[in-house]
DNA sequence: AGCACGCCGACT
DNA sequence: GTCGGCGTGCTC
């Protein structure tokens, strides 16, 4: 450590080092400062190098992006009195150029600032390691693992339409979109596709994400029993600080030659990245929701195109930004960019299950489960079966009213009512967190008789347990139900060991939001119904439908995986959708399970509304103590584009108040920000920034306490 | 973002 | 009389 002997503190500043360096530091987006700050240091610090200097009265970690030679005497432009730089992190191999690529780029489409991107890149433990420690932490790495090279376990033979896939991997230069159904072995393309990249180049990485955290865990026993235990190391934000620095640093190092992650991984130093596979790349997930708010999945495809590396996305049911980007030329249009790959075939699965439509307007009004359904539900566990509801609400009921007065329970922060969750009495807002005993009486008008408006998971578990007492099991025992959700596995390893009842046979009929449609792999599942979809069919969000269709694609896949229990139950897979609005063309497709239909209806809508992935979007948000306040900001930004080169290129709506319009009593508006040139609303949003800033400090800023700049948005 | 400085209410 | 509320301003 603290090779390069830098100067002890408190060295004038007029006589400062030889080199300027320009250091990338945590300096916010909407703080008015340079995204690089000037310091000097007595040796030429290379690119990459990671260093500690002084901002204020603290000290913080910071990214060297340049330095150049002071020259004696020259006073630089004498503005600001240079500080040095503290100490340098050198013991670390400095940060490669394509990272510093990635990072860079990432920083200007996103409209952040470099070092935010940087630092949030960096494991966060490395902001409090003293030099010292990390040097510790290095060694330690490097004498713990040199043994183990090769355990890697044979790969399974591949189907016929993997080896496709898998030869026009090799072949062609991709992107590739891996469009396989659910059950068509998408992972095993992947596992060899790494597996025949590490043995033609004795040092390539390749990097695999998925959406979730939840989902690491199985993926990491395939990725270790294929390729051994020292070749796969993760990164995610459920990992420990000690975990992540080990992992990154095994990444950086080039030791680790899978890395294994979340989002954040796609910012992985990976000096010798070769092969980029995004799983579920239309899972919204990869797209941050706060601070910068990047695109893993674009940002995957960019820097797989920057490192001269493969990147495959893979979906059943691909964004129709994927799908559209990899269409096949046809007349005129020459094509996407992207080769689509197709694996319509299932593997020992069973036939995908049969989509069965409820039409809920013929059912008594308030019915929450058809008769057909709880009676399929029946069958199913008097032959062993397991079954599994979805319903998109946590909590037992998302108000509770009073009949006499007109009460509800409305959260006194948000504009939003607090959910009632029955098991500790309380009244949450699933947006500010706040929580209060249920109260005995109406609050208003003291009325004893107030009640449950709508319902939740915590309702329907309570409602199937009472509806299907009667029935048994083939054993004689009595049913079990079992919830899964948010509030369920809120408990470290709550969810894992959920999970293994459910794999156990513990459990005959699972309820659960979203969660439960993602990934896990249950064996003897063969009824899957969703109890209320309709919200998502006429939302005001264009993509809600696209969300519906590939959560439901994706509810479906979970029934039937295996094709040798259903053969040996003479059973067969279902779906069971509920709805009041069993004509619309979403569900046409979705019976036939048939993607390409869906997304074609959608794309011509798309195309003839001009949305994306016809046009190019932002979204300027301003936060303000008042609704007043965030739209004089937001149309008073608006009114200064005017001026702007390119201007008329972009359009930009009117501001409005977000669906949930105040939390934590912040009241919240947007401006959509719209063109049909990616490179056009790049540019605007470029010469945006600095008036965003200057606007502050003008009456129309007033009041306004923080403001963003949401690209590419996923929820509008 | 931190972390200061700076001017007004309830307490060791 | 102080401790501390968060409003405003600065960081090479």
């Amino acid at each position: 450590m603290l090779k390069v002997a830098l100067t002890e503190k408190g060295f004038p500043a007029t006589t400062p080092g030889a080199w300027r360096v320009e250091v990338a530091l945590h300096t916010p987006a909407h703080a008015a400062l340079d995204d690089r700050l000037s310091y000097t240091a007595p040796a030429a610090l290379p690119p990459g190098t990671l260093v500690r200097v002084p901002l204020g009265r603290r000290e913080v970690l910071g990214v060297v992006w340049d330095a150049v030679p002071l020259e004696a005497g020259s006073s630089e432009q004498g503005a600001v009195a240079l500080k040095l730089v503290a100490a340098a992190l050198d013991d670390l191999p400095p940060l490669g150029s394509a990272w510093r690529e990635l990072v860079a780029f990432a920083a200007r489409y996103y409209q952040r600032s470099l070092g935010e991107i940087a630092l949030a890149a960096l494991p966060p433990q490395l902001r409090d390691l003293s030099g010292v420690q990390l040097a510790r932490r290095l060694k330690r790495r490097r004498t713990g693992s040199e043994d183990a090279a090769a355990t890697a376990a044979p790969a399974a033979d591949a189907t016929p339409e993997q080896a496709e896939a898998l030869r026009r991997i090799e072949a062609e230069a991709g992107p590739f979109l891996l469009f396989g159904s659910t059950g068509s072995g998408k992972t095993e393309v992947y596992l060899q596709a790494v597996g025949r990249l590490l043995a033609r180049a004795p040092d390539a990485q390749a990097l695999v994400m998925v959406p979730e955290i939840n989902l690491t865990p199985q993926l990491e026993a395939r990725f270790r029993a294929r390729f051994g235990s020292e070749a796969v190391v993760s990164l995610h934000s459920g990992m420990t600080n000690p975990q992540r620095l080990a992992s990154w640093l095994a990444a950086h190092a080039g030791q680790a030659r899978i890395v294994l992650g979340t989002r954040m991984a796609v910012f992985a130093s990976m000096p010798t990245l070769q092969l980029i596979v995004v799983d579920e790349e239309h899972d919204p997930s990869y797209k941050q929701q706060e601070g910068a708010r990047y695109s893993a999945r674009d940002l995957a495809v960019w820097r797989g195109r920057n490192e001269g590396a493969k990147v495959i996305l893979g979906s059943a049911t691909p964004s129709l930004e994927s799908w559209h980007q990899s269409r096949p030329a046809e007349g005129d249009d020459p094509g996407g960019r992207y080769v689509r790959l197709a694996m319509p075939s299932r593997v020992g699965a069973g036939a995908l299950p049969a989509v069965r439509l409820v039409d809920m307007a013929l059912q008594p009004p308030k019915t929450v489960l058809s008769a057909g359904l709880l009676d399929a539900i029946g069958q199913r566990i008097a032959r062993g079966e397991q079954s599994m509801v979805f319903l998109n609400r946590r909590g037992y009921a998302p108000v509770l009213a009073c009949g006499d007065c007109g009460w509800k329970s409305e959260c006194p922060h948000c504009s939003a009512y607090r959910v009632f969750h029955k098991i500790d009495r309380t009244l949450r807002c699933h947006h500010c967190g706040f929580a209060e005993r249920v109260p005995r009486a109406c609050p208003a008008c003291g009325n004893p008789d107030i009640a449950p408006v709508g319902r939740g998971t915590e309702q329907l578990e309570e409602h199937l347990a009472e509806l299907l007492a009667p029935v048994h099991r083939p054993d004689g025992s009595p049913v079990r139900v079992a919830r899964i959700d948010a509030d369920s596995t809120r408990k470290q390893g709550a969810l894992e060991s959920q999970l293994a009842a459910v794999h156990a046979g513990d459990v005959d009929v699972l309820v659960g939001t979203q969660m439960i449609a993602k990934g896990h792999d249950f064996r003897r599942i063969t009824l899957v119904a969703a109890v209320n979809p309709d919200g998502a069919l006429f939302s005001s969000d264009f993509r809600a439908p696209e969300r519906l269709f590939s959560l439901l694609m994706q509810s479906a896949g979970r029934a039937g995986r295996d094709a040798a229990y259903l053969a040996a139950q003479g059973a067969t897979a279902e779906m069971w959708i509920q709805t009041s609005h069993r004509d619309h063309p979403l569900f046409a497709a979705l019976r036939r399970h048939d993607y390409p239909a869906f997304a074609q209806g959608e794309l011509t809508e798309r195309r003839a509304a001009a949305m994306p992935p016809f046009a190019y979007q932002a979204l300027l948000r301003a936060d303000a103590k008042t609704q007043e306040a965030a739209q004089a900001f937001l149309n008073a930004a608006s009114v200064a584009a005017d001026a702007l080169e390119g201007a008329d290129r972009v359009t930009r709506y009117p501001a409005v108040p977000l669906a949930i319009q105040r939390v934590a009593n912040v009241e919240r508006a947007q401006m959509l920000v719209e063109s049909d040139s990616r490179a056009a609303l790049q540019r605007l949003l470029a010469q945006w920034q600095p008036l965003l800033h200057g606007l502050r400090r003008t009456p129309e800023g007033k009041g306004v306490i923080r403001w963003l700049i949401d690209v590419d948005p996923q929820q509008i």
